[in-house]
DNA sequence: GGTGATACTGAGAATTAGTCGCAAAATAAA
DNA sequence: TTTATTTTGCGACTAATTCTCAGTATCACC
């Protein structure tokens, strides 16, 4: 049993879930190589392999992997939200071509000029970028009674 | 006429649209607030005022608005694009509640480092953030014939 | 002020990512 | 086993966005 496994395997058993067939293929699938992926590309390679995991299954499972830290959602093309590692992996930031679609990677360290650093490195137009960072707000961090969750 | 109104003209102009009425309309609402919004806020806005203007064009004129960048899609939240205006605004970052969805505003300048100050003030606890830059990769710079546009 | 070419529009149908309800199947403890 | 709890696949559902299409507005030219 490989790290992630153990790590989601130790998630799920905190909180009372198992690591069942399913989730096991879904795991190892996603680890199995380090691009960005979406749901339905997953589901394709998996269907593949292994007869049926369904859609439902894989979709429940993402939260349960970004919960446990082990990926994210990282970006959103083409109408489809595309995940990546977390585990293993540096921060960084992704260049998307609004003509192809193509996602290039590139480090992380200041930004803004470094923005443009890079942009130049990888001979990459920057038209427009944006910068979200998610958490809690102060009074979610007060009360746990919120709207959402 | 103001110079939202004269920019968006004579961006249509330059492809050989009009300013119609609805085209109208919708700048002008958009124009209204400085607050993001989605398309469905937009229409109801709208409605309320100017019995009808459908949602179909509403849809059609937001990436007219953003070629002639008087506004951006500047984030996604509960599963709806969200926009923003360029025109008159300086480019920030947006922190972004799990729980909440209270979406605050912050300065850029270096980020990175900053991203922590900046949450400091707003006490705000980040606990996840992604770059973002769009614009045209090498490959689209040189040929005309992309996959899409 | 007609007239034809072109661009626009609203309405509603279509598409599609993502979610949900449910009854059957797996799990694991007793 | 029995029993309680999760989990699953399936298919129905939701909701944002896009598309189709037939009717309208616009405008240059007569
Ligand atoms: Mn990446
Ligand atoms: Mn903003
Ligand atoms: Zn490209
Ligand atoms: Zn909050």
């Amino acid at each position: 049993m490989n790290q992630e496994q153990k790590i989601f395997k130790e998630f799920l058993q905190k909180k009372g879930l198992k690591l069942t067939k399913p989730r096991q293929i879904i795991l190892e699938e996603v680890f199995l190589t380090h691009k960005h992926f979406n749901v339905d590309q997953l589901y394709d390679q998996i269907k593949i392999k292994y007869s049926n995991v369904s859609r439902a299954t894989i979709y429940r499972t993402m939260p349960l992997l970004i919960e446990a830290s082990l990926i994210k959602n990282a970006l959103r093309c083409e109408a489809k939200d595309h995940y990546e590692h977390i585990y293993g992996h540096e921060r960084h930031l992704h260049l998307i071509c609004n003509k192809c679609g193509t996602i290039i990677e590139a480090e992380i360290s200041d930004m803004e000029q470094l923005l443009n650093q890079i942009a130049e490195t990888k001979k990459f137009h920057i038209e427009d970028y944006n910068v979200g960072a998610r958490g809690v707000c102060v009074n979610c961090l007060k009360d746990g009674t919120n709207s959402n969750e």
